[in-house]
DNA sequence: AAGTTTTAAGACAATTTTGTCTTAAATATA
DNA sequence: TATATTTAAGACAAAATTGTCTTAAAACTT
């Protein structure tokens, strides 16, 4: 896998979140319950995503998490880069420290190019453009895709 | 990190041994000195390597690993394949098991393109394109590159 | 004010990955 | 034949990731 499973959890609670029209905060149990993930493990990766300001979170009843800003204005590429970091878009493929322009690996070269449009896709591709595309056709966010956009 | 450790090493090893001409067989111990990677570690490796019929092996004095064919007729993705399997190659980023065409994920469309130009690099360029690369240009395969190509 | 609901925080456990060590088996050499 | 060298195999340990559970703190409801 190239995103660690938090990574992926986070991704399909956000491209959820985007799905949701208004300011109201959404209860990490509804969100764990629709997305079949475990509600702790989701918890602490929410908190990430809030820690780095692209979620607001609010306690009590009527409480929950919602994006920070419009889904419109989010990217793929920072909620990656929130939980797993930002190397997969900077680093090289076989990961030696000193790797670069100067003394690069054989590998750096052809690397350079795909890992640059990896960090383009992601850069480029927002919230809210997955969640329409989602909603709209009534896509998978779930292993048995039972999943009901609302 | 896109890849596995392991797959890494692998890789690093298999970039080195095509580096050599000749049909000597290459202690491990040599190579993993020469590389800094653990001996024991990357004996496992290079056995799964041998075992995908990539490398083959010798016991006793003289004997080693070295590549099974040519490093111009193995590829960086059999490489990868025999390690870290099939997955990235072939599986969408949320790794959802029943995603397919039919019932794709909102990221499989975005992504599939991505995936098939790492597929197509991967395929496409050898063991030998590497190592010729990399003594060519001295360029580094250890993390200190100070590894010297023989 | 008291109780309920929810996130925050952190301890803890299970699993996977990574790394170490020991013994066995095969091959070469003296 | 006996010994040294090397891979094969597998037990074991350490570290990272993933997952569970408990308690605290905040916000709402009655």
């Amino acid at each position: 896998m190239i995103f660690s499973k938090s990574c992926v959890y986070g991704l399909r609670a956000s491209i959820y979140l985007a799905s949701i029209s208004g300011d109201k905060y959404i209860s990490i149990k509804g969100l764990s319950d629709k997305l079949d993930i475990s509600f702790h493990f989701l918890t602490k990766i929410l908190q990430e995503l809030t820690a780095a300001d692209l979620l607001e979170s609010m306690k009590g009843p009527k409480g929950g998490v919602r994006l920070s800003r419009s889904g419109s204005e989010i990217t793929l590429k920072e909620v990656v880069v929130a939980i797993d970091g930002p190397a997969i878009f900077t680093e090289c493929v076989l990961g030696l420290p000193g790797c670069g322009s100067e003394k690069p690996c054989p590998m750096h070269a052809m690397w350079e190019d795909t890992r640059d449009e990896i960090n383009e896709v992601f850069m480029n591709t927002t919230l809210q453009n997955m969640s329409k595309e989602g909603k709209a056709k009534d896509l998978r966010i779930t292993p048995d895709g039972k999943f009901i956009w609302s």
